[in-house]
DNA sequence: TATTGTTATACTCTATAACTATA
DNA sequence: TATAGTTATAGAGTATAACAATA
């Protein structure tokens, strides 16, 4: 039973995907024991990915998350000292997150689990291939922060 | 800051894009007010992958998740009639999934709003680069029962 | 009045562990 | 004893809605 939908199959491969790479992240996560969630984990590295310390809402607009979503991740990576909540002295309702030391520490082992992570789930492709794949990812989502945000 | 990751970035962009699929096809099932979620939907469209119905342990084997985890989703679907629970004659521990005509309905219209919310994520691709990135998914995930169990 | 972040709440998805009934 | 599926439980992730403080 096949089914004549190119764009479905290629959907449903995608979700097939997705949810290898989430296994995948987790079991690496997990081995390193840093006690971080994926999403805290993305957080982070998002945050990396700031010149200057963002606001919540910056980070809600870059994760694709609704505020409230990246309060609880803030939260978490707090009380394990990853991550300091700052007062924006020019707007006192604004709040900006900076990375601790701790939080940069942290961040350096992220990196090798998700470069090991990467690896384990590109494997069946060449150099070649992942080159192809990157810039066809690049086309869909785009490597700036040009995203839709909720309608 | 950039990354000199480029297997990293990769996996980012995978999880971006990861999200958005979720987001959408989520938005996509609600537009069509079938009470379904997005895991029901995909274990019904996996049911019609099998010629004959499967056992429960397949289904979890397939969707690559715990058994336990397919209880749940089959719960629903049968909670709502498209799909019905038959014991296995020659073996009484286990549990084959059919499919009702109600569940066949509603495949229906699932096949339409995944094929719209497949477009909307492809829109910005040719259909030489979504055969492209067909096929590199393809050799990531492999369109045949070939996967690995939790190990 | 609009913006920023939060408290309160709920739902989906999935996992582990222990149990039941078969085999 | 091993297998198939379940009950019980928990945790991650994210959403909506109502609200407080600030602009």
């Amino acid at each position: 039973m096949t089914t004549p939908d190119p764009d479905g199959l290629l959907a449903e491969q995608l979700l097939r995907l997705t949810r290898r790479v989430h296994r995948i992240q987790k079991r690496h996560l997990e081995q390193h024991e840093l006690g971080i969630t994926p999403a805290q984990s993305r957080l982070l590295r998002t945050l990396a990915h700031f010149g200057d310390p963002p606001r919540m809402a910056d980070l809600a607009a870059y994760l694709e998350v609704v505020p409230r979503a990246v309060t609880t991740l803030v939260d978490g990576l707090e009380a394990s000292g990853r991550v300091r909540r700052v007062p924006d002295p020019a707007n006192r309702r604004v709040i900006r997150i900076e990375l601790t030391d701790e939080g940069r520490s942290t961040l350096g082992v992220l990196r090798g689990a998700r470069r090991a992570a990467a690896q384990e789930i590109l494997a069946p492709l060449t150099g070649e291939q992942r080159e192809a794949l990157g810039g066809l990812l690049d086309t869909l989502v785009g490597t700036e922060h040009t995203h839709a945000r909720h309608c």
